[in-house]
DNA sequence: ACTGTTCTGGACTGATTGGTACAGAATGGG
DNA sequence: CCCATTCTGTACCAATCAGTCCAGAACAGT
């Protein structure tokens, strides 16, 4: 997963793979049936370590604070390497898009678990009464989705942590979220 | 630059760029040097052609309208069929990170230049006193930018032209520019 | 310890990769 | 019209690609 994560699909050699798994060719084929099997493995793991973060981060009934929480597991708490690797998933659907259209809507329906996950917060928040907008749930799930994958792609760039976390800020505050 | 643009660089293969170019090999390696050579000069072209739009954009002082203006050349009163090409900075941002590091830095300053023509927007803007917030103009750029790239991916996804305009406008609203 | 099964290393395949070499065609100046 | 230069189509190159195959090693149950 970490490979293809860092490097995409083309730029990874079976040869790579093997290397770093440290099997051989048959024993990879024998396991894995294919090396575009194995990615959608890689892919399936990475979304669901993600939804297990959001999953922890969703019970707060605060979306200010689990926005925050999200961004903050998944991209500041984390090692400079990791931060650097972006989101596989929106990784993947930029670089596949016009490649292996399959793969491409598996990660975007994968992200799309994610931006629900958004929905629902902000619909509970707003239910309670915690929180007003002008916006639907889903107008701020889709507007809060664009700044992640916004940053993920920052984080690809040599962008620091400090900046990073300085457009999460004026993000909150432009939601009238600062807690 | 189309081809590439659409399948990134690894996916593109030579036949394909001798195939679309309707060229031969000789002529290709005599005109181009390189396939990475090549790339190097599609995706200048296209930050050139990015940039141009960003000029004739940038001379209106209502940063609302400036922003807007720049969204509707670039990505929504373009044909379906471009839109969902995304942007070939971001593309190359996100592929080649970790495989071809030269690329990605040129890619990510030819970001950077978009960056800071939204700068100097949101600067002008607050010195002729059209627009204040408590962000600095730096600030205000580098969450329009990231907004541009969220936006980039979400189009390589399957969303909607009208669900595009409906995320830019709650940035626009969140902004307090709306004009 | 023997045997039937599972697993694995490495040789091999055909296809495709990016890039080179060279002969012959097209071209332009005198 | 001729010759020197430029250009281009094609054959070719080594390297690498993903994927197959099979003999022998490791392993299990009895």
């Amino acid at each position: 997963m970490l490979i293809f994560w860092r490097q995409g699909y083309n730029a990874t050699s079976l040869s790579q793979l093997l290397e770093t798994m440290a099997i051989s060719r048959s024993s990879f084929y024998a396991a894995f049936t294919d090396k575009r099997t194995l990615y959608v493995e890689a892919l399936t793991l990475f979304s669901q370590r993600t939804n297990a973060v959001l999953l922890s981060v969703a019970d707060d009934h605060n979306p200010s604070q689990a926005i925050k929480n999200f961004f903050e597991y998944t991209l500041f708490s984390v090692p400079a390497r990791r931060m650097r690797r972006g989101c596989m998933m929106v990784n993947s659907v930029l670089e596949l898009a016009d490649v292996d259209e399959g793969l491409s809507v598996l990660a975007s329906q994968k992200l799309g678990e994610i931006e629900q996950a958004f929905e629902v917060c902000f619909e509970r928040a707003i239910q309670s009464g915690a929180f007003s907008s002008q916006q639907t749930a889903k107008e701020l799930a889709q507007f809060v989705m664009t700044v992640n994958q916004g940053l993920r792609v920052a984080s690809r760039k040599n962008m620091s942590k400090k900046e990073l976390h300085n457009i999460l800020n004026t993000t909150v505050t432009l939601l009238g979220l600062a807690a």
